[in-house]
DNA sequence: TTTGACTCCGTACCATGGTACGGCTTGTAG
DNA sequence: CTACAAGCCGTACCATGGTACGGAGTCAAA
């Protein structure tokens, strides 16, 4: 595929793709040996897919590159991989937790907020550090 | 408080508070009459925490302005309120569900890389689709 | 009452993650 | 066979989210 076709697919523009290609998040396959246009493989749609979910997700493109260099492989040093893999799951199960909190604010909040009738006063913030406390107090009674 | 203080408890520089001054996510105290340093609440420091935390998860400060804005009061429109709180509801599930499929797929990653003997090839994006593979066979089953 | 740390404010600069542009080459539809 | 879209490549520019700096004012301990 040509790198057009692959930049309509994941939804970016051909310029974002050079970039990572500048960044090799992306490998730039060669061009065609007789001259011509670059032949992209289908798998590139995936990885700007993952890219992209990465991103909003608050990873930065260096730790995404991170990331997608995680590869078990025979060849390789399976213990370093399974060693980083470990710490990313920690980072991730932290953001999952801090979400999670932040969900359980909104909530509280639209619970504040009813369809009629008085709202009782409630900032997220609010809800937010009052879920904070919770947490905190569950650890302490652990 | 003076504003050292509550950048040293925010765990962020001064000029960080200013910035977000600026960008109207935290109000700036009015100067004391008689002339001298600002007094900030203690709340900043919290407030200040919830923006960190939210940037660390992909939300802009554009983003972080609106939910710091959601509140409950019976002052306002809580209908309104409610709605833009729900639609921030549905972003960070969504937040939450994409995080568990990059989860899902570091562990099958962590389980192809063995302690000893050989590792199966995996790459975390092979391990990625599968899963979201799995996802769509799941709602196709639905 | 001076010295040192901190505040205030404005402006300048910086890194990250793109986006646009211009001049050239290549491919293909009419 | 030619026109026009698309690729290629380098460089310039842009928005976001800060960070640094300089000069003047303020406060508090020695």
């Amino acid at each position: 595929m040509r790198i057009g076709t692959i930049a309509n697919k994941a939804g970016v523009g051909v310029e974002t793709i050079r970039f990572y290609e500048r960044k090799t998040l992306i490998a730039q396959p060669p061009k065609p040996a007789g001259g011509g246009f670059r032949d992209y493989p289908a798998e590139t749609v995936e990885r700007i897919w993952f890219i992209r979910q990465a991103q909003s997700l608050g990873f930065s493109l260096d730790e995404i590159d991170e990331l997608l260099s995680l590869r078990a492989d025979p060849s390789t040093d399976c213990a370093d991989v399974r060693e980083r893999a470990r710490a990313k799951l920690g980072e991730v199960n932290a953001k999952i937790a801090r979400l999670t909190a932040i969900r359980s604010a909104i909530e509280e909040l639209i619970d504040a907020c009813p369809g009629k009738g008085a709202a009782r006063l409630c900032t997220i913030l609010e809800a937010f550090e009052t879920k904070e406390l919770n947490d905190h107090a569950k650890e302490l009674n652990q």
